[in-house]
RNA sequence: GGCCCCAUCGUCUAGUGGUUUAGGACAUCAGGUUUUCAUCCUGGAAACAGGAGUUCGAUUCUCCUUGGGGCUACCA
């Protein structure tokens, strides 16, 4: 049976790249019948952040993945926390250390430093150097008596080249002397990611292990620590990971150099009231600007929404923010770096599933591209069933406390359907904003009043007078008979429907854009419609 | 610096020792449809990084160069 997991650290909001992976494990364990395990990797006490976990389990349950095994569903091998697997680790680390394939030390962070600059300077790689004899316990308590820090580092055998073999790239050999002794056990007695990963890879019966290309060089490591404590080897797949324009990993710094870019390009901008915004000290802000410090995700945001910039979605709530549905997502991260051997590209969780080859994963790295994205969302969105997007524009909305929360279903179900071709959720939201602001919140795109309103001695306020009396007259309010009764008046004066359509919606709208026009003015009623109207031309014709 | 990985249109990619005038999609450009925006339709431009070698023949195999990326933590 495939076992395939996927084993976040808890340390924020799930990034896409972290997406695509846990995807493409899921997706494995799916084709074959297997099981998927979510297993939290938090053995770091310094960045676990107490959100992050239901965070990144939220994103995965939007994104449409389970998993048989893990948090909130349990499972026969958990608890699936490692900061909850303390005496599992510490069992095979005795075992080692009995066995003298392990052993303690006693440098600190300083003159673990001054090693590496040394070697530096030397133009040497630095390799954690074995001492001739190793420490014993009572070494172990005299220097726990010193105040000196407490780690285990594993002995490396040096005898034989360490060969990767992995699906993706074939066999990877590396020269044992490459490996350097590495920490299993940390001074405050966690286990480090090489140990803990090697253990539950284990005994949670993992068979195939998908992780990015980074991994690559930890995987000799991990390597040796299985064939030490007796273990299996699984499946290695190193995929090709998503790298960004500027450079490098697509990765969470790309929002605070956005916003740091920003802000910087834009001079005339008064820096107290942004750190105001994002509710950090100027010297903070000083700071961020200088490259040395950088402020909580929450603050960035608010600093980027006070300047009036969009950063890069880069976790996958940003997406959902910008109004991204998860089939998208998904479909499109799972064409990064994969494809199903022939000419599909639109195509459903299911399809991927059934599609699904790891033997077909790229070796070469990819660039995200947001504008193949925002395609594919068009794409998924004008052939998903309404009540399903109903839900993806309750949850869109919801996350940024749109007015047009006030729509029921139906209405939204509607506005949806009048929208098939738009590309993201907040461009239906964006264009439908009309129907949930007061007539008097209005705001009047001034370029388009000119062109469409005054222009040949204001002809589109005529136009307006007209239909408020037109439409004030019709009894039937309905979008089919309000389209019947505009083209009626186009035909009887011989113009276009865009003479007459126009200047309504700019009555109603402020601007040239909107929906279908005569849903839009069913929609709106004809209280706010003759409303409008009569706003525009006191404000434009009197 | 050391170690490792990678290299087809701007981007994601298909593909193979001769079947290729290298295919598709997004973006782009030119037309067209449309009451606005968006859609939609038609057409165009656009790539095998460079150099050696192997071979009758190389985009496909080998090597080198160049370029990109990763790792080089008591982070994962």
């Amino acid at each position: 049976m495939v076992i395939t997991r996927f084993a976040p650290s808890p340390t924020g909001y799930l990034h896409i790249g972290g997406a695509r992976t846990a995807l493409f494990n899921w997706l494995l364990a799916r084709k074959m019948g297997g099981k998927f395990i979510l297993r939290i990797e938090d053995t770091d006490q310094k960045r676990n952040t107490p959100t992050a976990m239901q965070q990144v389990i939220d994103d995965l349950r939007w994104l449409g993945l389970d998993w048989d095994e893990g948090p909130e569903v349990g499972g026969p091998n958990g608890p699936y926390l490692q900061s909850q697997r303390r005496e599992i680790y510490d069992k095979y680390l005795n075992q080692l250390l009995d066995e003298g394939k392990a052993y303690y030390c006693f440098d600190t962070a300083e003159e673990l430093a001054a090693m590496r600059q040394k070697a530096e300077r030397e133009k040497k790689s630095f390799i954690y150097r074995r001492p001739e004899t190793l420490p014993t316990k009572e070494d172990v308590e005299a220097a726990k008596a010193q105040g000196k820090p407490v780690t285990v580092r594993f002995a490396v055998p040096q005898d034989k080249p360490i060969v990767v073999r992995d699906i993706i790239r074939g066999e990877v050999t590396f020269a044992p002397e490459e490996i350097a002794d590495f920490i299993i056990c940390k001074s405050d007695g966690f286990p480090t990611y090489h140990f803990a990963v090697v253990i539950d890879d284990e005994l949670m019966g993992v068979t195939h292990v998908m992780r990015g290309q980074e991994h690559l060089m930890n995987t000799p490591a991990h390597q040796c620590l299985q064939e030490a404590l007796g273990f299996r080897t699984p499946e290695y797949a190193h995929m090709s990971i998503t790298v960004s324009d500027n450079g490098g990993k697509l990765s969470k710094r790309e929002r605070p150099n956005t916003l740091r870019k920003a802000i910087k390009a834009a001079n005339s901008l008064d820096k107290a009231s942004i750190a105001k915004a994002g509710n950090i000290s100027l010297e903070e802000l000083e700071s961020f600007l200088k490259k040395k410090t950088t402020p909580e995700e929450t603050s960035i945001n608010a600093m980027a929404d006070f300047i009036g910039i969009d950063l890069p979605e880069i976790n996958v709530v940003d997406f959902v923010k910008s109004g991204y549905i998860p089939e998208a997502l998904v479909n499109f991260t799972a064409l990064l770096g994969w494809n199903p051997g022939d000419e599909r590209e639109i195509m459903s969780l299911e399809e991927l599933i059934e599609a699904f080859d790891e033997k077909r994963l790229n070796k070469a790295n990819s660039f995200f591209d947001r504008n193949k994205l925002s395609s594919f969302n068009m794409e998924h969105i004008s052939r998903m069933d309404s009540a399903k997007l109903v839900g993806h524009m309750r949850r869109f909305l919801e996350l940024n406390n749109s007015p047009m929360l006030a729509a029921d279903d139906a209405l939204l179900e509607r506005l949806i359907e009048l929208n098939k071709g738009a590309k993201t959720l907040r461009d239906i939201e964006s264009k439908c904003l009309l129907f949930f602001i007061e007539d008097s919140e209005i705001e009047f795109d001034e370029k388009a009043v000119k062109k469409v309103l005054l222009k040949n001695d204001n002809e589109g306020c005529k136009v307006l007078e007209m239909l408020k009396e037109e439409l004030g007259k019709l009894e039937d309010f309905s979008a089919h008979s309000i389209e019947t009764l505009l083209r009626s008046i186009c035909e009887e004066k011989e113009i276009g429907l865009g003479k007459v359509a126009q200047p309504l919606r700019i009555a109603l709208s402020g601007s040239t854009i909107s929906p279908a026009i005569f849903d839009t003015v069913e929609i709106l009623g004809k209280a706010k419609t003759i409303a409008r109207i009569d706003i525009a031309l006191a404000k434009f014709y009197n």
